[in-house]
DNA sequence: TGTACATCAGTGAACGCGCGTTCACTGATGTAC
DNA sequence: TGTACATCAGTGAACGCGCGTTCACTGATGTAC
């Protein structure tokens, strides 16, 4: 079915988003460049535009191929240690720490100019329906005013969980990323501390307490 | 005592940074450049560099007086409707909606081979004894695993408050910035609901409950 | 299997741009007698 | 108050760099008869 030729576009492609991601592992996602990947790869600047419109459309591709390997690590975990949204967390956590840079270009400071397509937050959908699953069975809470207003996005998203199980994701959600995000820029650091034990205790706090 | 060309050189460093904030508002902080900066002013590019030394410079001076003007609008609100965590997590979360690239460049994605000086450490001090401050009366809650580590910090940081103070801290800390930092992000965009019940749900959970 | 043609990967030159930074300089502002 | 000198703000040219992107082209690879 696939000719040689589309195997040798599909590589080359590959290979220029691995040159990519060493690009952004080592200056960040605004230093990406088309000219320095192709100088890296031995080939002259205009020859990528054979593999990509254009710059934006190479960081399109690499947010969703980071979203994408996100919620493969999460679903792996899940397949490997059960549907429980502290291993979620966790793989998640590890994930940013392996790869922090490509955590920042998801759920870091936007870049300039560029706007995520739609297809990336259908891929983000996929990584809260995990969540939401891992959450389903667990007891409601008491009702609070955030509940109505949740109502209204579970309707509208179609997403088929009580409001007290959305409201339990979304509290599991920003705790999770508030304390990864604070640690991956460096906030905590020279603070001393265990960020690893704090992060735990968060996740601790915010299940069944 | 100071001298006209001392007052003169003082209202251009600030006209300068003035610039410099609407630059970083539109474009973000990597796009900080003193080239566009003199141009917008009027002048040429070098005579800038009579004012700061080079660019780095100048981003330092930026983000040590978006840390000052953050901790200045925190201690304005703390006078003004008194020494309340929830206060205080108000007046950060109504700086960081109204000045977004701010925020982001103390807390956000970090500038690639820009590293803070030790000044920006100790107003970020003085934010986190703020709170401390505020978090001081509250009963302790249980003992946890955290706690030995936390007091270790404590010592190595010569702060004068219990473990469980710090970790309340702590806790708040991330939880805050969880949710400011995805709103502003934009990942919640599009979700239809209200991130000003999140936050107050989050705030409200995270302190008595 | 061999030839003729079409497809397409990659090159090199070029365009226009903006960047940080240096340097020798002009001209205005302040200071000392 | 007036003159001589020092200080210093700002200019314009220049350096070297890298960027995204276009374009006409060469040469290799694949396809059809």
């Amino acid at each position: 079915m696939t000719s040689p030729r589309e195997r040798y576009r599909a590589q080359v492609r590959a290979e220029v988003k691995e040159h990519a991601w060493a690009q952004i592992a080592e200056a960040g996602a605004s230093a990406i460049s088309l000219n320095a990947i192709a100088k890296t790869m031995g080939m002259s600047g205009p020859a990528l535009y054979r593999y990509f419109a254009n710059r934006d459309e190479l960081i399109t591709d690499l947010v969703s191929d980071a979203y994408r390997q996100l919620v493969d690590a999460s679903r792996a975990a899940v397949a490997e240690r059960g549907s429980d949204p502290a291993v979620i967390a966790n793989a998640i956590r590890d994930w940013a720490h392996t790869y922090p840079q490509r955590y920042f270009l998801i759920y870091g400071t936007p870049i300039p100019g560029y706007h995520a397509p739609s297809t990336t937050t259908e891929i983000a959908t996929q990584l809260m329906d995990l969540l939401l699953d891992a959450l389903k069975d667990r007891e409601p809470g008491p009702a609070m005013a955030l509940d109505e207003n949740l109502a209204r996005h579970r309707e509208w998203a179609h997403v088929d969980v009580p409001e007290s199980v959305l409201r339990q994701a979304l509290g599991f959600w920003t705790r999770l990323h508030g304390v990864v995000s604070l640690e991956i820029s460096g906030h905590f650091r020279d603070m001393g501390f265990d960020t690893q034990l704090l992060f735990e205790a968060e996740m601790a706090a915010s299940l069944g307490r």
